[in-house]
DNA sequence: CGGCTCATACGATAATCCTCGTACTACGAG
DNA sequence: CTCGTAGTACGAGGATTATCGTATGAGCCG
């Protein structure tokens, strides 16, 4: 009972083996989604959804994560009322080794090259 | 007059500077779009959009082409009615280097792993 | 010129997607 | 138990997208 109990709801997230490089590749083409997945890498920790600060409401927030969890690129896992999000680091680097850092290395780059305030 | 017979047409290109990351990533979340951008990866030249071969009808073809332009992906020249199309290698490796490789790379262990027919 | 091929343009259709608002649930604190 | 907070569910509106069919243009060959 010690920890199921911290895991209410159980949400459904792709196998290692059922992640696709299409899905993943349009979970980050979407300017908030990978916002989010540069904020995930850079502080190497879980955080939880109200921690980002996104131009849109909580409806579209959590229609993201959500988005960001189908595709296999984070895991979700309750605690409480708050819900913890972390990348899934592991399972991307070793269905793809390198592409995570490449994409999060183009995404700072270019961040940097528009002058972003990032 | 010689050498700007053979481009009949202009097509718009974006300059390297416009490149978005967000639109690389959107042009190759398709799975059509990918596949074409592995074949021209595969063989070193540029092919004509009919060398293709895709299950869908030539005007989704030049749909699918003129997206992965547009993104700046690939380069499109006219040469004659053929209309010759080459990875932007180099833009793309200067402004996110060692990205393009990753994802071929990703897309050529993912094809193995599901077993498809490349 | 006449026909053939490669590719485009335009319109239409159906699906997907981003965004939002409102109503609702789950959990913890008092 | 009651309230507040974190997040979901559902539905809807509007934009973008993928696909197709048909008609059209641009260049080559006889």
């Amino acid at each position: 009972m010690t920890e199921t109990a911290t895991a209410g709801r159980a949400l459904p997230h792709p196998e290692r083996e059922e992640i696709r490089l299409e899905a993943v590749l349009h979970a980050l083409s979407d300017p908030m989604r990978l916002q989010i997945v540069r904020e995930l890498a850079a502080r190497e920790a879980e955080l939880t959804c109200s921690q980002f600060e996104l131009p849109v409401t909580k409806s579209t927030t959590t229609h993201h994560f959500r988005v960001l969890r189908e595709s296999g690129v984070v895991r979700q896992v309750y605690r409480g009322t708050a819900k913890m999000n972390g990348l899934r680091r592991d399972d991307l680097d070793s269905l793809f080794p390198g592409l995570l850092d490449s994409l999060l290395a183009a995404a700072d780059r270019q961040s940097v090259r528009l002058g972003d305030g990032a």
